[in-house]
DNA sequence: AGCACA
């Protein structure tokens, strides 16, 4: 008869709808500023935003808070943006458990707390535990919910209207063709070809009009534009050094 | 896994 409150507690757990939304399963290796950027970018889709947190430390990495204007706008976000691929890994949205400090002072129930448990602060350097450094890039995730039945590859997940898919900004892993980019955009195939074509394994410049400053170069192998990559890199063709990277797939 | 406010 009624099934329809399962909607409500979609995350098991049971907090109130605020503001502040709480993420966790981010990729721990995007650099926090990337991140925060990126997390600003796309949930500033659904509302103001009043801020983004995230932290590094050991109790806090892979998590951020993105603090909301409107207590709609997280329920938005939360809706559409639960389990969205974002480098790589599936975000885990919740409403925060907490008020926000931001909304706190805009409330005027902002009271100071009294200094938390001491901060473990990086003062010594024991790193014994941390050494999953396994790569888990791109692995599927197979304790996600039922949308989609079993879980796709990341790189198939549709993505909600209006929100644009965050690539991750990973490097690509070596092969043999690079990615130049920050040419002048004047440039011409002839005029870098005379650069790339002096090493091994040279086979063609890719450019593209619709889109100046940058080119694809293309050798037999990854040992070949490795080496080209390393005699080039920041090589300045006007006075802008250009930017090697390989290419994605 | 882990809910803070440098």
């Amino acid at each position: 008869m009624e099934m329809q409150q399962e909607a409500n507690q979609q995350q098991g757990s049971e907090v109130s709808p605020n503001q502040t939304i709480y993420i966790n399963n981010l990729n721990e290796k995007v650099k926090l500023d990337v991140l925060k950027k990126s997390l600003n970018d796309v949930f500033s889709h659904f509302g103001k935003i009043l801020e983004v947190k995230a932290f590094k430390t050991l109790k806090h990495k892979g998590q951020a808070w993105v603090v909301f204007e409107e207590a709609e706008s997280a329920s938005t976000a939360i809706a559409k943006m639960n389990d969205f691929p974002f480098y790589d890994k599936r975000m885990r949205i919740q409403y925060a458990k907490t008020k926000s400090d931001v909304v706190a002072k805009a409330d005027g129930t902002f009271v100071p707390r009294e200094k938390r448990k001491r901060h473990e602060e990086k003062g010594g350097k024991k790193k014994k535990d941390q050494h999953h450094d396994s790569t888990q890039m791109g692995m599927a995730n197979s304790a996600y919910p039922s949308v989609y039945g079993t879980a796709p590859p990341l790189s198939q997940v549709p993505y909600p209207a209006g929100v644009k898919p965050i690539l991750p900004e990973a490097p690509a892993p070596p092969n043999n063709i690079l990615f130049v980019q920050n040419l002048p955009h004047e440039t011409t195939p002839m005029m870098i070809q005379m650069f790339f074509s002096q090493y091994q394994g040279f086979k063609e410049i890719r450019m593209v009009e619709a889109k100046p400053g940058i080119a694809f170069v293309e050798y037999a192998d990854e040992m070949q534009s490795t080496v080209a990559m390393q005699g080039l890199q920041g090589f300045k063709i006007e006075q802008d050094p250009m930017l090697i990277t390989y290419a994605k797939k």
